[in-house]
DNA sequence: AAATCTGGTTGCTTTATAGGACTATATTTG
DNA sequence: CAAATATAGTCCTATAAAGCAACCAGATTT
C-alpha cells in the first residue's frame, strides 16, 4: 500500500518523473535556477513547509539533482546548488514554462531572456534529426531492434 | 491544511505544475501520447489504481488537457483523448525522456524515432533568438518593463 | 441464463503534506 | 556580557491523497 513508485516501469518517462515528479520537486529545482541557494530562503521564496523541503531536498541531493554544501564562514550555513544533471533539467522547466505561457497567457510577470543579446528565447520544439519540428503525431515509438506501427495520437 | 496548489504562485511553471505536476498526471499524458485511449487500458499499462486514475483523468478532462468521447456503439464504452493543448505537452514529455537517457541510460525498451525517415529525434534544447543552444547560466530573468540582473546558477 | 466487459464508486488502510512548536549552534546587537 | 536574531533543521498533529479490494450497473457475449 506505499506509494507507487515509477523507477521500475521500463519505461524512461516514468523513471525520470520519480526522481523529481514528486509535487514541490520541479518547483524546487526551477527556483535553484533563479539564483536561490539557502534553505531559507527556498522556504521563503517557495511557500513550502519546512518538513517537505526537507525531504525534497535531501531527495534531489540523493538523486544528484543537486549538493549540499557547507559553507558555514559564519554560523551554519549551507548552500544547495544543482549539479551538472540539475542544471541539465533546464530543457524541461522551459518546456513547462513555455506551455504554461501558451495556454494561461499573463500569469507570471518574469520573462527569460539570453544574457547576451537580451532577447527573449527560441521556442522550445521537439525536431527531426535534420532539424524540421514534429508533433506527437509525427513520431512512432519501435522497440529496440524491432519495427513498430502505431496510429495516431489524440 | 489542505494541499497547496501552485496555480496562484505567479510564476508559470507553478501554473503548469499545479495542472500536470501531480503524481501519475504526466504518465497518463504520455500513455495517451503512445496511442492509449480507453481507460481499461490505461489502468493495465499503467498499473495505477482505478480510483486515482478516475481523478486524474477528470482533472486532465477539467483543464482542456484530455477530452472524453463517448464511443458507445457497442456497450458503455468511451475514449479519453489529448486535445490540442494535451499534445502540446509532447516537448515537456519529450525533454523529460532525453533528461532520463542521458542520466540513466538502457532503462527504457522503446526509442522514438520520426515516422517518415524513421530516424531517432533531435535532443530537445533550449536556444536564443538565433537557434544557438543555451544552459541555464546563459539567462537571466528580468521583470516584464524591467531590468534586473542577477548571478550564475550552479 | 450466466458470464464477461467496461467504467466506474465505496470503504478502508497507509502514506504525504501543511502547519506550528520546538531545538541547537553561532552570530549580531544593545 | 546578556539578549535577540539567524540558520537549518526535527517533532507532533490533523487533514488530504494514494493504494487496494470489493462492489455495482448497464450492455454484450457465450
Amino acid at each position: 500500500m506505499a506509494k507507487k513508485r515509477f523507477h521500475d516501469m521500463g519505461c524512461s518517462v516514468a523513471r525520470a518523473l520519480d526522481e523529481v515528479g514528486d509535487w514541490w520537486s520541479l518547483l524546487v529545482v526551477k527556483e535553484a535556477m533563479m539564483g536561490t541557494r539557502r534553505y531559507v530562503d527556498f522556504q521563503a521564496h517557495l511557500g513550502i513547509a519546512k518538513n517537505v523541503l526537507c525531504d525534497r531536498l535531501s531527495r534531489l541531493v540523493e538523486n544528484g539533482v543537486m549538493v549540499r554544501e557547507d559553507v558555514g564562514e559564519h554560523g551554519t550555513r549551507y548552500e544547495y546548488r544543482l549539479t551538472e544533471k540539475g542544471r541539465d533539467l533546464f530543457t524541461v522547466v522551459t518546456a513547462l514554462r513555455q506551455w504554461s505561457e501558451r495556454w494561461h497567457p499573463r500569469c507570471d510577470s518574469l520573462q527569460l531572456v539570453d544574457r547576451e543579446a537580451g532577447a527573449p528565447l527560441a521556442t522550445v520544439q521537439v525536431c527531426d534529426s535534420r532539424g524540421r519540428p514534429l508533433t506527437v503525431r509525427d513520431v512512432r515509438f519501435v522497440e529496440v531492434g524491432e519495427e513498430d506501427a502505431d496510429g495516431l495520437v489524440g
